[in-house]
DNA sequence: CTGTTAGCGCCTTCAC
DNA sequence: GTGAAGGCGCTAACAG
């Protein structure tokens, strides 16, 4: 065993290179291949020979330069996600989920957001694409259609969230946003409403679709009349839902498709000073941090975001491993929790939880 | 100009690889480092070459791989990013705002979660270090002494976030937490306001400590009685409250640290039926989605975040440019605004901000 | 079990 | 302006 070994180059004032496997290889007095070896475990290596490498590693401060590896062995053990935005703490927290996955099973991210982007979206998987990762996680973004069904993604594994990509092939992984839905509107109307308004705002168009699906659904099985507002953005939602509730027949509950829609319509009733549940029953679509401290406490159904994201990274994986054989895409749906606080007029001492039944 | 010349390979019925530099070069009959001058702009290139070339790569398909250049030039175009938790809003607002800044520099972020945790902070920042990150921003853990100024990142560029890194050389973006409180307890001083309490949660050492000073700079200021109660985690605050607000001298005013001391009050003080403004007026650090929609609405002091991000990103591709100039560690701080709403017994019509002014 | 050879895809370096 | 050679650091493939 040599002193440690003055690297091939001179040694400068203090640029001093990170030590290489050939530097390893050297002091320990072996082949290259077989610090790799050690490295990698690929194969048995004579403990004598073990034990001088392991040495030589310590004493040289070794550690494999991952890029070189990713390389050679075309495995980066990266994943990439990509999702709307961060800000939203419903997708913050998939993303927070599929990361604890990842680490899991030594893996890393490569994240970015898409900001709802089509071109954002496309162009920056395939960016990560020639960065080396193996799979992509991805919500798409509202209001387009995803390009990643696209020939060139074709053999990167892929799981979406949330929302679809339109192609067979794709893994995916959805909430009960149908049977939420339904289960919500039907606890409203077991509470007695029979005027149960609808109302979404304009973004994300399935997972919005899907909801007022279950609302219709609800209200047709019980003969009640369909009453759905969609255009709830944040600019008009104050005039829209003042119209609604100055008609001459104002509903007596509402159900709100996402968070966006359930926070424009809590703003205006603030200023009409509509008092929940006594003057208006409510149900939101999407939990959030706040929901048991409003007003009145607001009965929401909760979505699994954490479970979204670890059963979505958890298929990526398993497509890592299932290499080339060819892939059916898989729907995963996961169900929500109606969680019963007092906006729908339920005075439950403690909250409650429902959850949403599988079909 | 020859058809998509065959890979040199057998093209076996799908196994087509990927365009290489040289399958590009022998298209448009010139060496690989000419494409590779074409496709970096390192320098001039005949401009019926170029055409050729640009040809070539239309035909092919051709995109670069992006790990053989970071392997090769050193250069990865990636930085790192650690939060403790991309569940917190606060974080993941930060991650968002990163996320922009990276795109817009054609620089990709590897992502991590510490969970608050020293040794998968460290480990994981050493593993983006070997996957050649030229960066890393770091919102350090709470509860610890981030490892991050030991030798080994040395030569990476590091900035830090919210919470300092014991190094002077490291770069720092914090916002005003002695300021911005002192200028909430005085908003609450100016109300009138004489028996002020002070709760912290117990996480976050750095940050709360900053908070808790500037809390007891205005109440010196002020002649007033100091009273910090410092341990209202979630376990633990209902009982301390409880306590407080019992005691034959409860305060007439909060100022909460955080976002968890706030809610867990929040929580309690639902529980007591004390109403903000009139039985008890509150600031709290850290403004939310929701907190203008609470039972009262709440004063806050709001943090950047976004800005926090964005600079804190900047300040990273500075460092990546000057390359390897001696360093010098540069702290960042960053007003808060004092958000005010009902809680602290303000009337306001229009929700009002007040800047925290800079010593 | 171990070493050799070669090359992943690109860009640095240097010669022309 | 252009090309040839060589190697970034590692491991696949093969030979022994």
């Amino acid at each position: 065993m040599t002193p440690p070994a003055p690297p091939a180059v001179r040694s400068t004032a203090k640029s001093r290179r990170r030590a290489t496997i050939a530097d390893v290889a050297r002091m320990a007095n072996v082949a290259p291949m077989t610090v790799s070896r050690v490295l990698t475990g690929a194969a048995a290596v004579r403990p004598d020979k073990v034990k001088r490498i392991q040495d030589a590693i310590q004493l040289l401060h070794y550690k494999p330069n991952e890029t070189a590896r990713a390389l050679r062995s075309q495995r980066s053990r990266i994943i990439g996600l990509i999702v709307p935005r961060l800000s939203d703490p419903f997708f913050a927290t998939i993303a927070h989920a599929v990361n604890n996955v990842a680490v899991d099973n030594g893996y890393s991210i490569l994240i970015t957001t898409s900001n709802d982007e089509e071109e954002t979206e496309y162009s920056q998987a395939q960016l990560m694409v020639l960065r080396g990762v193996e799979g992509i996680l991805i919500i798409p973004g509202a209001g387009y259609h995803s390009k990643l069904n696209r020939l060139e993604f074709e053999h990167v594994p892929l799981v979406a969230l949330d929302k679809p990509i339109d192609e067979p092939s794709i893994d995916s992984v959805f909430v009960e946003n149908f049977q939420g839905s339904r289960l919500a509107v039907e606890h409203l109307i077991a509470h007695g409403h029979t005027r149960i308004t609808c109302i979404s705002d304009a973004s994300d168009l399935y997972t919005l679709h899907k909801r007022q699906q279950g609302y219709e659904q609800a209200m047709i099985d019980h003969d009640l009349k369909i009453n759905t507002i969609t255009d709830c953005t944040a600019q008009r939602a104050s005039e829209r839902i003042r119209l609604l509730m100055q008609s001459k027949n104002p509903p007596t509950a509402i159900f709100t498709t996402n968070g966006p829609a359930t926070r424009n319509l809590l703003h205006t009733l603030l200023e009409l000073a509509v008092k929940l549940p006594d003057d208006l029953a409510l149900i939101g679509f999407d939990d959030f941090e706040f929901a048991d401290m409003l007003q009145t406490s607001l009965t929401v159904v909760r979505q699994p975001a954490s479970e979204m994201g670890r059963i979505a990274a958890l298929r990526l994986f398993e497509q890592l491993q299932q290499a080339n054989q060819p892939h059916i895409g898989k729907i995963i749906t996961l169900p929500v929790d109606l969680v019963i606080r007092r906006s729908c007029g339920c005075k439950p001492r403690l909250p409650s939880r429902q959850r949403s039944p599988r079909t």
